[in-house]
DNA sequence: CGGCATCCCCCACGATACTG
DNA sequence: CAGTATCGTGGGGGATGCCG
């Protein structure tokens, strides 16, 4: 077997694999709207509830996520042509251990101040 | 309150600023050792148990982790000096989450082939 | 031994413009 | 409406060298 479990020091480990997918800047937020949601959502209304977000991440993020099995796309063929996307079973089954993540960030992350973004750098 | 909960789009949101944090190359493989360890583990330890890791890195990560309050650092004043490098109370909280991650990955991140590193790029 | 300082590269991401 | 194409940039991260 390829994947020795829980060896995160095999640089292609299925958890640094995960980590650069939901580390991505728009990843988590676009997984989380569509899990809210719980149906699909067009792209331009994912667009209009990813704050920020432009249409080549958007675009982008969403391909990577759907290349990795996370989330479905469908394309109705009018025109304009209008794109739903949506949480496949594998994407909703994610959705827990974010939550899990998300609940330990907001309890336990300290709160930084504005001034110093990212790092502390110097 | 600042931060209201759940709001990922928040850009200063505690779950975007811990996913930056444990989206760091080597974040979640030296919170991992330090984990299994349970105890203390001497700076050069650390470096030979994360394969490929820099002494820059090494550093830097140790240093971020210590910041937000997850890692401490002891110091025995001897010549040549000796790091010790632990857990904190808070850094072991975060082991459940992390771990429901990476059972996650490993159980159904897709098999990667090893020669699209990273994106699919193009 | 542990860890800064420096230099450099690369790629995630943003801005903008064009298209079916 | 939902993309692609192109260009530019910031900073994460590697390599190397010096230092207390």
């Amino acid at each position: 077997m390829p994947t020795r479990r829980g060896d995160l020091f095999d640089p292609v480990c299925p958890t640094r694999l995960l980590l650069d997918r939901i580390g991505g800047k728009w990843t988590s937020m676009l997984v989380k709207t569509l899990a809210d949601d719980g149906g699909e959502v067009r792209f331009a209304e994912l667009q209009r509830r990813a704050r920020g977000v432009s249409r080549k991440m958007l675009t982008q993020t969403l391909r990577d996520l759907e290349h990795d099995g996370l989330v479905a796309r469908r394309v109705e063929a009018t025109v304009p042509p209008a794109v739903h996307y949506s949480l496949t079973p594998l994407g909703h089954s994610l959705v827990g251990p974010l939550d899990a993540l998300r609940d330990w960030a907001e309890t336990n992350m300290p709160v930084v101040d504005r001034n110093r973004r990212r790092r502390l750098r110097r």
